[in-house]
DNA sequence: GGGAATATTCCC
DNA sequence: GGGAATATTCCC
């Protein structure tokens, strides 16, 4: 049975930000694309170790910009396993897709990704999950921006409140000042027909 | 070698809930359980075939409401690659964790779950995933709820728009109700003023 | 090609 | 013990 390769498992560690507050610029590259990169390189090898012709199976091609599965049968049975913990041929164009990398041709296994070069293991680094379209958003910032969404409601909300509060104040103030003006008014008008009382009194004491 | 136990992966597949509006309830397990649940039984086997001692590695307890690690060394190395892909104990107590497995005591690798017991492995559909808790909140429910939290927070808004709104128009209604009472109040007093000026005048002129 | 669930790993 | 990332699987 072919040997195992064992590796440490690398999750997230070591891509955070620093406490000096560095950008969170990952160090080192995701497992996934490591070991696809080593996988390549391995057959690049042009020693007489026997294992040479693996590059019919899985190879870069000739630009050196993508790569090519040109027995996926064999891939799947011989190099999957050394390399993952499963053999399955779909599992692994699934992890290329969430890589973000693409097929060039329906015809044939050949994948590229922009930063995915031979003898550009550096470029690794620059590689993501796929996260930033609105329908695979990362769950980070969709928690995050949900958060803030929330937040932002709450923030208007709090605003509207305030606004509410001041317009109900001011009511109440204008609703006053209406209860002063009837009060002058019946006043003024009391006031008026007291005058006109003694108007139309004077009137009739001169008519008298 | 020990053989590989091949299993097909089990997924959500075949717990959604049919197209005649069945409850979603899962028909069979998480493979979790099963693997778990069938890694103990192979070890009830009572037949002479050379394993049955592996019972001091693993085996149900004396009770059949839980189960004993008794070597987590050997567990990890010739058990768990058998049912999974790894050989991690601490994978493995992660996993119960998830399922929600309790440690019954400090001191020895012990674990029980409600729900899972020898001879019953028409209750492993009754365990699920712990993500009912409010810091393990499941991503679909906690998306819902924040979505949620999002809807209720702009549907306060829209509330608090509409009132707003009602406020500005009664505020606007009252302050015309006002300048009225104070174009009013001019008419009054000038009214006022006229009938004081007359009976001045009256005066006046019963004077001379 | 990608959504979403479970699995595995790492970290606190 | 559990949060969160990546990995693997299944399904559409």
């Amino acid at each position: 049975m072919a040997e195992t390769v064992l590796e440490l498992y690398h999750g997230s560690g070591g891509n955070k930000a620093t406490a000096a507050g560095q950008p969170p610029r990952p160090r080192c590259p995701p497992p996934f694309l490591v070991k696809t990169y080593d996988l390549l390189e391995e057959n690049e090898v042009d020693g007489g170790d026997g294992d040479g012709d693996s590059k019919r199976i899985v190879s870069w091609n000739a630009e050196g910009n993508g790569f090519v599965v040109r027995s996926p049968a064999e891939f799947s049975e011989f190099i999957l396993p050394r390399f993952f913990k499963h053999n399955n041929f779909s599992s692994f164009i699934r992890q290329l897709n969430t890589y973000g990398f693409k097929k060039t041709s329906s015809k044939t296994w050949e994948f590229k990704h922009e930063k995915f070069r031979r003898g550009c293991k550096h470029l690794l680094v620059e590689i993501s999950r796929k996260k930033c379209e609105p329908s695979m958003f990362p769950s980070y910032l969709k928690s995050c921006s949900e958060e803030n969404a929330v937040s932002n409601s709450m923030e208007e909300n709090r605003e509207l409140i305030e606004e509410n509060k001041n317009l109900k104040k001011e009511r109440s103030q204008l609703q006053m000042q209406i209860a002063q003006f009837k009060a002058l008014e019946m006043k003024l008008l009391e006031c008026l027909s007291q005058y006109m009382d003694n108007h139309q009194n004077n009137k009739l004491r001169k008519l008298c």
